[in-house]
DNA sequence: CGCCAGGTTGTTG
DNA sequence: CAACAACATGGC
């Protein structure tokens, strides 16, 4: 059965927000979120950008992550042949800002690896798997869970997949469309379920998602500035 | 100063 | 399998 709660608060996000034009690309020092994006495919340095970026963004906020991308387009080291080469440690100093730089810098080194081995150095060549297949194989990758995999594949390469973040998860809970205990494959079937099948919508409805986290359903939620709340689709106290 | 951010992995009961 | 720890910076 479909749920058209789910719908209706992407329409009302997308009135309300406007298109985010999800997701960004660094340049001139700042991020850019063009209108183009929504409909023309990623290049392939675009695509290792997004994918650097879906993983220095791991439980951390764009601003510093941001400023780790300037520093490595700073330094002419965003791309996958100067990620191969460079030494672990002055990866690590270069991605700093974004936190976990130890673990991050490995991440990017082993998804680089995985270009070379199992894309044969072609990162476009993900996209002629189908979905269940280029999912799996990002999952393969140490440091690539689901969330960076999805974000990839839907921003990356058009993927039809519904990321799902803590945004996704804390803003529904208090909706009451998931509870607590649900699993991450399971909330994003709800999301496919009941919305078309299309890239552009998920793309959107996801950068939505986190505009709304950021402005209004914090940890400590600011309720009266809600557009949920104001059209009743979500009815939590406010604390 | 304390809290928190567009997670993932490893360990433990 | 669930709960918890480790990973770390910078802005508010």
């Amino acid at each position: 059965m479909k749920n058209t709660k789910i719908h209706t608060i992407y329409t009302t996000l997308l009135d309300y927000f406007g298109y985010q034009n999800w997701w960004p690309i660094v340049d001139n020092n700042t991020s850019l979120y063009l209108p183009e994006f929504r409909t023309r495919q990623r290049t392939p340095a675009e695509i290792f950008e997004i994918a650097v970026g879906a993983i220095l963004t791991q439980n951390t906020n764009w601003q510093n992550v941001e400023k780790a991308l300037i520093n490595l387009k700073t330094d002419s080291v965003l791309n996958i042949e100067t990620v191969r080469d460079i030494e672990t440690e002055r990866l690590a100093g270069l991605i700093k800002p974004s936190g976990y730089f130890n673990q991050k810098a490995k991440k990017l080194k082993l998804f680089v690896e995985f270009i070379d081995g199992e894309l044969h150095g072609d990162i476009m060549s993900l996209r002629d798997f189908d979905i269940d297949t280029a999912r799996k194989m990002l999952l393969s990758v140490w440091g690539i869970g689901k969330e960076t995999a999805d974000s990839i594949l839907l921003y990356g390469y058009y993927f039809p997949i519904f990321v799902v973040d803590a945004y996704t998860r804390r803003i529904f809970l208090r909706a009451g469309i998931v509870d607590k205990a649900m699993e991450y494959d399971n909330i994003q079937g709800i999301f496919e379920d009941n919305l078309p099948v299309d890239s552009l919508i998920y793309r959107e409805y996801h950068a939505l998602i986190v505009k709304l986290g950021v402005e209004c359903c914090r940890k400590k939620s600011l309720c009266e500035n809600c557009i949920l709340r104001e059209k009743s689709l979500c009815s939590i106290e406010a604390k």
